[in-house]
DNA sequence: CAGTGGTCTAGACCACCAC
DNA sequence: TGGTGGTCTAGACCACTGC
C-alpha cells in the first residue's frame, strides 16, 4: 500500500526544511508554486502544510505566506513529546532503552478497571509494571492493564521487547485515541525503590486511556518519573 | 465577518450530539447524507467532522461510519484541558475565578528572557506575577514575561480583569501556537507562601513560551499549582 | 457486492496583507 | 492592485468493511 501524497509532500518539505534550503523565519514558496512543482494540487499541499503546522515546523500567515518556525529555545533534552502513540522505544531511537518486567500476571478487574475497559467481572486483564532505564539508569515505572482477550500471546519477551510493535505488527490492532492526564504526585513505595526517588522527590504522572480506531478501550495505563527525569511538552495551535 | 460553514456545521452536530439526538457508539448519518441534509458539499462535512474527532466528540473507522465517542470515565473536576489559548477566566466560566496581582513592574530582561521573547538587552518586559484563586482557594500562581513594546497600556485593572482579553480584544493580537512543558517540581517560599503548600508537597508547573500569528514571541510563563489542585488533560489522536 | 470514509483534482471566490 | 492563504464545490477514484 502506498503512502497518501499529502504525507509524501510533508515529508519532501520536513526535509528540506532540516536540510536547510528552506531557512529559519523564511517563507516558503507558495502554495501554488509547490503544487506545480511537485505535480499535485494545491489542497493537496495545503494538507502537507496543515500537518507541519501542527508539529510546530512552520506557521503561516494569510495573506502573507508560510514561514520555517525557528528553534524553540526553551526545548530541553529531558522534554518528552506527548502528542505521539509510538512506545518508548520507537520515539526515543537515539536513546538506549532497557525493560525490565516487574510484575506479569493475569487477574480479574476490580469495579474501576470494568468501568474503564468495558469489561465483566468474569473478563481478565493483563497486570503488568515495568521498569524501563535510559543509559541503565531508572526513567520510567510504567504500570498497564489490558484486557487478556485483546492482547492474545503476551509474554515476558513482549514486554522486554516493545508491547506497542507487538499489538501493531503482530495482531493489527492500530490505536485510535487516547484520554491522557498529567499530574504530579508524591513518591510512593515503588517509586522510591525503583526509581531511586526520595521520600520528598515529587512524581510526575501520566494516566491514559487508549482506545482502537474500532472505539474499544484497549490500554489503561500509569507512567511514572522522578520529577528530575522526564517533562512533558508539546506544540499547540491557535484554531485548528 | 461570518464564521466558516465547517465551523457552523461543527456546532450543528456537536449540538446534535450533546442534545442526545446521535448516542454513544451509535453512528452518525454518513457524510453524504448529512452533506445532502445541511446543503455543504462532502468535503466541508469531513471537515466538520475532522475538528470533532481531534476534540474526542467521535472517532471514525473507515468502511464503516462515524461514532459518537462515549464518556471519558478517568475524567475529573481538576482536570484542565490544556489543548487551548483562553486564558483561565474564558476556559473556566462555571468556576469563579478572582486574581490578586502580586507583582507588576516593568523591567530590562535578563540574557535568558532576551534569547526566549528575541530582545535586545535595552529592550523592557512586563514581570508579572499573579495569584488566581477558585472559590476564594489558591488556585494557580502565575508568572508571566512580556515584552512591553508589544502590550502598551497594561494596568493592574487589566491583569484583575483578563490579560488574554486585553491582548485579544484591544490589541487585536492573534496567538499563534505555543511550546509547552509541563513538569514536577518542589515547592518554594513563594508556592508556600502563596498556594498555601507544604514543604514536601509537590508543584505541578506548566512552562509555556507562545508566539503570535506573525511569529513574533509575545509571552513566557509560568503556571503552578499544588499537586492536588490541578491536572492536565488531553485528548491525542493517531494519525493526524 | 454495496456502502463507508480517505484522498485528490481543477476551478472558483473570499479575506487579508503589502505596496 | 496583486499576491497570499482559507474555504468551498462537484466529481471522481480508492481502500476498507460487512454481508
Amino acid at each position: 500500500m502506498t503512502q497518501a501524497k499529502y504525507l509524501e509532500i510533508a515529508n519532501i518539505l520536513t526535509n528540506r526544511i532540516r536540510g536547510g534550503q528552506y531557512k529559519a523565519r523564511q517563507p516558503l514558496p507558495d502554495q501554488q508554486a509547490l503544487a506545480n512543482e511537485l505535480g499535485v494540487s494545491r489542497l493537496t499541499v495545503k494538507k502537507a502544510l496543515d500537518g507541519m503546522q501542527r508539529e510546530g515546523l512552520v506557521y503561516k500567515q494569510s495573506g502573507l505566506g508560510t514561514f520555517v518556525s525557528g528553534p524553540v529555545p526553551i526545548k530541553e533534552t529531558n522534554d518528552y513529546p506527548v502528542n505521539q502513540f509510538s512506545g518508548l522505544k520507537a520515539s526515543m531511537p537515539s536513546q538506549s532503552i532497557q525493560t525490565e518486567v516487574l510484575h506479569f500476571n493475569e487477574e480479574l478487574p476490580d469495579e474501576n478497571l470494568q468501568k474503564y475497559l468495558s469489561l465483566k467481572k468474569k473478563q481478565p486483564i493483563y497486570d503488568i509494571l515495568r521498569l524501563r532505564k535510559r543509559n541503565n539508569q531508572p526513567y520510567i515505572l510504567e504500570h498497564d492493564f489490558l484486557p487478556v482477550k485483546l492482547v492474545p500471546g503476551l509474554n515476558k519477551q513482549v514486554l522486554k521487547d516493545s508491547l506497542y510493535t507487538y499489538i501493531h505488527q503482530t495482531l493489527k490492532l492500530t490505536f485510535g485515541s487516547a484520554y491522557r492526564k498529567i499530574r504530579a504526585c508524591k513518591s510512593t513505595k515503588n517509586d522510591q525503590r525503583y526509581l531511586n526517588a526520595e521520600f520528598d522527590d515529587p512524581i510526575l504522572e501520566m494516566q491514559q486511556l487508549a482506545w482502537l480506531t474500532t472505539g474499544v478501550p484497549i490500554e489503561y495505563s500509569f507512567s511514572r518519573s522522578r520529577f528530575d527525569q522526564r517533562n512533558f511538552s508539546m506544540v499547540e495551535n491557535n484554531r485548528f
